[in-house]
RNA sequence: GCCGGUGUGGUGAAAUGGCAGACACGACAGACUCAAAAUCUGUUAUACGCAAGUAUGUGGGGGUUCAAGUCCCUCCACCGGCACCA
């Protein structure tokens, strides 16, 4: 899923040798601690001792809380990591160590979403199998994550292409198949020539060029093709309704909201009048009902026509004679048009009458039936009644056609009559006029009273419509999961769940057809089964792996079923995942499609909650030191093997922390990333001196035994409570000032006392996790700190003796005054009444009022 | 157009309605050095002032409050999303 948007292949991290060679000699010499030795020794250490391994329910460790926090799983693309994509693992990965050391059984694992587009690319020019393409760039993600001392469980590593994990994608589909939840359909789709296949609604976006893909930006048309769609429409309520309980980002909560889109309203029946007979003046021979949607059953007296979208089937039926050849024009002139000009908002209406009139059921008006591209078919019933007073769409179509304009609701502000019959339609809520039954009635009230009244007179009913649609899940390619799935004809059917995986057959072309036959229909040994049935030839899209990955990290290995269910129950249960944090451009396709397969796990009883993400974080992008987004044509890509190279990864995690807020976008700065390496730097100063030979060593002299004193240890403490806080809130660049300012106080000692050395160490941990380990390795410590009781903020050191008053007159600070800690507000006042500034400031005043904030201010007012 | 977010020094940014600018970057000055780098120390919102200090200052305007970056109204700019969804 999370592939870093556009990016050509290139050959993963050569940094130019030779070029800079002058600078890489220098900067050597100017490390100022001995990062490129400890860092990769701690890594190796941590790998080879499972120092991460989390326990799985009945192995021990398993008695401890379980924190579950999550990355979003990349891509491996041939380009390699930029900067960009640790900050969210950053993130995480001091939540998981922090939480480690506070007692819990943390799962923080990684995998790849490897299966997709690019290396499929790769192959059609080259003929090198996905497979190994993906192998080769799985390897160097991970070399390169790994560089960056994440403390993943790595013995819990997933992978969407491997037999083992798709098993299960595919044993899911069967599942939906069951439920009925998968099913066929002929509808047009949106296809890309260019990619060779079809993609979700989702996956295309509106350009100024027109609808273009998403991946590369190739234009895309509607064709009519054979598809697989799964109901996630019947999800939709569910998936509204639950988005409440979910703690994530309220921008996110509403994108998904207004992806749904949830309407109320009606649907109204209208009889349609044959024109013929319409034309000698009988209101008899009713030819048929059409049915409209509408949110404002309280307008329906101000429908004055009715506009069918040009596809619907009725238009066939009710067009006149007369009217035949402009429909069919117009109709020929729809289909040819590019949806972009179809919906384009600055285009004026277009519509042609087809001669058909229908009986407006609530006062039995003969209304004209249009047609026209304003409406669409795909959302409600395809057609609409038209009330131009109080839609601006119809309002438009109306002055452009000369229809008639009713008012039917009157604003409570502005008087009746006012209002030109060109000026701007009011669709704000008011009450009803001009509308027999429903006259003087509130919006509300109207609605709900036209509502019954239709539903007594069994010609409409209450209907709740949403704009999301079913989701297009076939694709016509080879790297994905191929279904499991056997037509017979017309007919169609999964294989049984005992053969699963069904494994990708070996290709030597991987060219898809241009008439959009799937690549894997050239498999003619593995298409075509014994008894002459077919498989299917369509593969799933990518985001089918990424839907459940999260509940395989549980569970990895088993071969029996997707999760065990005392494994779920355990890591699963409650909340679900405690952390989330990935980007915000997965807000409506993974995370509404991995919430959807959710439900739908927790219906059959796989999973034991109805949401899989309890608190999800979206990080913010990381720009180019130019302010622009990072990209190969800006040449503004900073890559973090040069980063950890010159000055370690500790450096660039903390860097990436310090830059800002995490939620928000912010640009790189070299020089920025010279200041927390400066910092680390005077860390190791602390404890650590440099011998003639330029051997860094251990400098006992530089550490005493001797108790901290007072000031030291307020400073600790309070340093203690605000890191620890701060982690929690995932505010990690206030975390680290806290921490810069505990080091600036132990560098003004010359002698360091040793156990706030090793409190700062611990609190350093999350952060900075390979000069944490080697310095509590240089105190004396043979066990890694990861498991080390997080240090415990002691209130005694909390609370100050003395509080210095703020002296304000009329709330201007004028002085100030200091007191016992906790003195009344007498107190106070007398002590600062004794200030010198008092008499100078209020001298031929009179105090009108005395403020007294106790331990804060004292503010007087005079005049 | 609608929805959401953001706006604070030269820069990245801090700030339960209670001293705006913590912590860093950069800049300037000093120490160390033959010299430089690195390191250490100090200064650094703006204006006036030798200084003590005074005034001004959190996108613009208005309001609530003893007190507003923070709360309310309104406008502007930028970023993200949606966009003929009846």
């Amino acid at each position: 899923m999370f592939v870093a948007g556009g990016d050509a292949e290139r050959f993963p991290f050569h940094s130019e040798v030779g070029v800079v060679n002058w600078e890489v000699s220098t900067m050597q010499v100017r490390k100022q601690f001995p990062f490129a030795v400890f860092e990769p020794t701690w890594q190796q250490h941590w790998i080879e001792n499972s120092t991460f391994r989390a326990a799985n329910p009945g192995e021990p460790g398993s008695e401890k809380p379980k924190y579950y926090a999550l990355d979003m799983f990349p891509y491996p693309s041939g380009a390699g990591l930029h900067v960009g994509h640790p900050e969210g693992w950053i993130a995480t990965d001091i939540t998981s160590r922090c939480r480690r050391m506070r007692g819990f059984n943390v799962l923080h694992p990684m995998g790849w979403d490897a299966f997709g587009l690019p290396a499929e690319q790769y192959a059609v020019q080259t003929g090198t199998h996905p497979r190994d393409t993906t192998e080769k760039n799985i390897a160097t993600f991970r070399r390169q994550i790994q560089a960056l001392g994440f403390s993943y469980d790595w013995s819990r590593e997933i992978n969407t292409t491997d037999p083992a994990y798709y098993k299960w994608t595919q044993w899911i589909f069967i599942q939906l198949y069951k439920k009925g939840l998968a099913y066929v359909s002929h509808a047009p789709v949106w296809y890309c020539p260019a990619l060779g296949t079809v993609l979700a609604n989702e996956e295309v976006l509106p350009t100024l060029e027109g609808p273009r893909s998403e991946r590369g930006n190739h234009p895309v048309e509607r064709r009519p093709l054979r598809q697989w769609m799964l109901k996630i429409t019947a999800y939709a309520e569910r998936l509204l309704a639950d988005l409440d309980q979910l703690d994530w980002p309220e921008s996110l909560k509403e994108m998904q909201r207004n992806w749904i889109g949830r309407s109320e309203g009606a649907e109204v029946q209208f009889k349609v009048a044959s024109s013929e007979v319409a034309a000698d003046g009988s209101s008899a021979g009713i030819a048929d009902t059409i049915t409209v949607f509408t949110t404002r059953p309280d307008t329906l007296f101000g429908a004055t026509y009715m506009v069918l979208s040009p596809e619907h089937p009725f238009v066939e039926k009710i067009t006149t004679s007369e009217q035949r050849d402009a429909v069919q024009k117009y109709k020929a002139e729809v289909a040819n048009k590019s949806d972009l000009e179809r919906t384009d908002l600055a285009k004026s209406k277009s519509g042609v009458f087809t001669g058909a009139y229908a009986i407006n059921p609530v006062n039995s008006e003969k209304i004209p039936i249009w047609i026209a591209d304003y409406v669409l078919m795909g959302y409600g019933t395809g057609a609409i009644m038209a009330v131009p007073a109080h839609d601006e769409r119809d309002h438009e179509f109306a002055i452009k056609y000369n229809l008639p304009i009713i008012e039917v609701v009157e604003s409570l502000h502005s008087a009746a009559g006012l209002r030109e019959a060109d000026s701007a339609p009011f669709t704000g809520e008011g009450h009803a006029i001009n509308s027999g039954f429903l006259d003087g009635l509130p919006t509300a009230e109207a609605k709900a009273k036209m509502i019954d009244w239709l539903e007594e007179k069994k010609l409409g009913t209450r209907r709740i419509q949403y704009k999301l649609r079913d989701w297009l899940f076939s694709r016509q390619r080879y790297w994905g999961e191929p279904f499991p799935v056997i037509w017979n004809g017309d007919q169609h059917d999964v294989i049984s769940e005992n053969d699963l995986p069904l494994t990708l057959p070996e290709l030597t072309d991987y060219q898809p057809s241009p008439e959009g036959n799937a690549p894997l229909a050239k498999a003619k040994d593995w298409l075509k089964l014994p008894d002459g049935r077919i498989r299917e030839t369509n593969t799933m899209p990518q985001w089918a792996g990424s839907c459940w990955y999260y509940l395989r990290y549980c569970d990895p290995k088993n071969e029996h079923a997707l999760i065990d269910p005392a494994v779920e129950k355990y890591w699963m249960g409650e909340k679900g995942v405690d952390l989330y944090i990935g980007g915000a451009e997965h807000a409506v396709l993974h995370l509404l499609y991995a919430r959807f397969w959710h439900k739908v796990l927790f219906d059959i009883g796989v999973v034991s909650t109805s949401e899989p993400f309890h608190k999800l974080v979206n990080q913010g992008m990381i720009l180019g030191e130019d302010n622009r987004k990072m990209s190969k044509s800006w040449g503004n890509v900073i890559n973090p093997d040069d980063v950890v190279t010159e000055y370690g990864a500790d450096s660039l995690r903390l860097f990436e922390m310090f830059l800002g807020p995490l939620e928000q976008m912010k640009p790189w700065s070299t020089t920025g990333i010279e200041g927390v390496y400066r910092f680390l730097g005077r860390i190791w100063r602390l404890v650590m001196e440099e011998n003639q030979e330029g051997e860094w060593l251990f400098a006992p002299a530089k550490v005493t035994d001797a108790a901290p004193s007072l000031e030291l240890l307020r400073g600790l403490h309070a340093g203690i409570r605000k890191v620890t806080e701060d982690i929690e809130k995932l505010q990690f660049n206030t975390a680290i000032s806290a921490l810069m300012v505990l080091v600036n106080d132990l560098t003004k000692e010359p002698v360091r006392p040793r156990a706030a050395i090793e409190t700062l160490l611990l609190l350093l941990a999350p952060f900075a996790p390979h000069m944490a380990e080697e310095l509590w390795h240089q105190l004396g410590h043979d066990k890694t700190l990861a498991y080390e009781p997080w240090p415990q903020a002691d209130p005694k050191y909390l609370v100050q003796s003395e509080s210095e008053i703020v002296f304000q007159v009329n709330g201007k600070v004028r002085g100030h005054v200091t007191v016992a800690a906790g003195s009344s507000k007498e107190v106070i006042e007398a002590a600062a009444r004794a200030l010198p500034a008092f008499a100078e400031w209020t001298a031929g005043k009179t105090i009108r009022k005395v403020i007294v904030v106790p331990d804060k201010l004292i503010n007087f007012v005079v005049g």
